[in-house]
DNA sequence: TCAACCATTCAATAATATTTGAATCATCAA
DNA sequence: TTGATGATTCAAATATTATTGAATGGTTGA
């Protein structure tokens, strides 16, 4: 990934009223929204929704599907998914070992390790 | 999560600056950085560096340590998952099979499927 | 075609974030 | 204690982003 995907990502979700829309997005699923239900749902004048929405689709964060004249958006979860990839790429410079034994060093209530994905070995890391 | 703790988490990696410093000190892992190492890394003045070094710090993402006259600095990787896990709440309203149609729908790259937690059911997902 | 509707673009304003150099604070070595 | 070093804070200038209302573009149903 790009280091301007990523910043792009995350730009787009460092605004409050994006940050609802994405989460919205998130929870309808498959189905999607209309422009129109989501500025009812989070009560935003449509001028300025467009403009997160914009933001939000060029960031590769949402898609959107033209439908009569409705604008549907929905959630690309994959986006986000990459970009952790990208966060924690070649992550303890790629020893998987010290990258546990990290994570457990660390002050916040963490000793439950969720997946990091960590690399076997070596420089390859998509 | 709160959302202004995502938010804060989002704002701080939304800098190239600052994106270019965490991924840095994901790299680095346990053993970390101080303040001087990285902005020799980076080349960035010591007082632009200091500017986001309490950003991220504030958000989250670094633990910060003094050691001597240096200033240690980590990532926290834990801050970056429990985001992850917020953005994907009450994912596809909570239809794990939804979720997973939803996702191979999709017009990105995205047979693979990797890990998103989706809840077994109902409300209750941290 | 026309009027109504959904949504976006545009231009101006308001609000935030970033960068810089000078000044400050704390620690170390002598 | 003093001078040197590592890093941060402060204040001012610069740059970027968000919001608003008016105007525009495209689509539908009569």
């Amino acid at each position: 990934m790009e280091k301007r995907t990523a910043l792009q990502v995350f730009e787009a979700l460092s605004s409050g009223i994006r940050l609802d829309v994405y989460r919205c997005l998130v929870v309808a699923g498959r189905q999607g929204m209309v422009a129109g239900e989501i500025a009812a749902a989070l009560d935003i004048p449509p001028t300025n929704l467009s403009f997160h929405l914009k933001n939000l689709t060029q960031s590769g964060l949402l898609w959107v599907e033209q439908e009569g004249r409705f604008q549907r958006y929905r959630a690309n979860i994959e986006a986000m998914l990459a970009v952790i990839a990208y966060l924690t790429e070649n992550c303890c410079a790629g020893r998987p070992q010290e990258c546990v034994d990290f994570r457990r060093s660390q002050p916040g209530l963490a000793p439950l390790l969720p997946p990091l994905d960590c690399p076997a070995e070596g420089p390859g890391h998509s």
